[in-house]
DNA sequence: CTAATCTCAGGCTTACTGAAATAG
DNA sequence: CCTATTTCAGTACGCCTGAGATTA
């Protein structure tokens, strides 16, 4: 093993952030991809069991998703039937996504098995820590990406 | 301005992690590029000046980055003369890269430069909260990447 | 002869850019 | 005519694979 530490680096919370949360992200995509599945597709997932049926358009707006890849995603989830996507009566040019009955099941089931990532990744910290990270981030969270999820 | 919050998905540490850590990388990044710079190159220029002259194979497994990916960072470096190759004369197959003068001046500018930018990311935490937030990741961090940075 | 190190070419995924098609 | 939304094609980057060359 190597020596454990580039002071350069670790002095800075913005390289922190960038590299715990690639594992984090690793880690959820290792998950996903058992079941062939990706980042994307849970975030969309989520956003749509939470808000209802969005317009594409918002649902990129929310997710800082380029428009152009919410169609490819949608695409991939509507393949699979999570997803329902319908014409706006009222826009015609909007298209309405919503998440079905198996997308909300499987949301379900995605979630849980992230908290073993939670587990994993957390796990150098006790309870009281970790709620007091989550809380921190949670408002980093809030004003990095503007008031959006 | 939308709805501020997805439930599902701020709940879990693990996302919070991975998005803004993907910020905290945008915005590193956008800094490096009007450099022309990538966040490799400091990465790579931070642990050369830590750790001295080290074989690339040290390297890479330093900052778990793919051995043939560190040819590409240090030809980019030394065509700009920020490290300096030379081959190990114990052991004629290592190639050995250290930081040069002029890199190790562009890399503390670069790190001051990352200061605006945790300024700018950690802007909702008061210096208690942020001094917080950088022990809880600096713990999570050296067991996430395993000890190394 | 086997293994380690570096190098190079190329594939795959993700994120983005730009433009076409449809509708208001 | 101009804007908004969706869609598609193509680019750039990061991450990885595999093979070749050199040396231990």
């Amino acid at each position: 093993m190597l020596p454990p530490s580039t002071p350069r680096l670790t002095a800075l919370t913005p390289y922190l952030l960038s590299t715990v949360g690639k594992v984090a992200r690793t880690l959820v995509g290792d998950l996903l991809a058992a079941r062939d599945l990706r980042l994307w597709d849970m975030a969309v997932l989520a956003v749509l069991a939470d808000h209802g049926p969005l317009p594409q358009r918002d649902l990129a707006e929310r997710l800082a998703l380029h428009p152009s890849d919410v169609v490819k995603v949608l695409d991939g989830l509507a393949r699979r039937g999570y997803v329902d996507r319908a014409r706006d009566t009222a826009d015609r040019r909007r298209v309405l996504a919503g998440i079905s009955e198996p997308g909300l099941r499987v949301l379900d089931e995605l979630v849980a098995e992230v908290a073993t990532v939670h587990d994993d990744l957390l796990a150098p910290l006790d309870a009281a820590e970790r709620a007091t990270l989550h809380a921190l981030l949670l408002r980093v969270h809030a004003h990095a990406v503007g008031g959006r999820p």
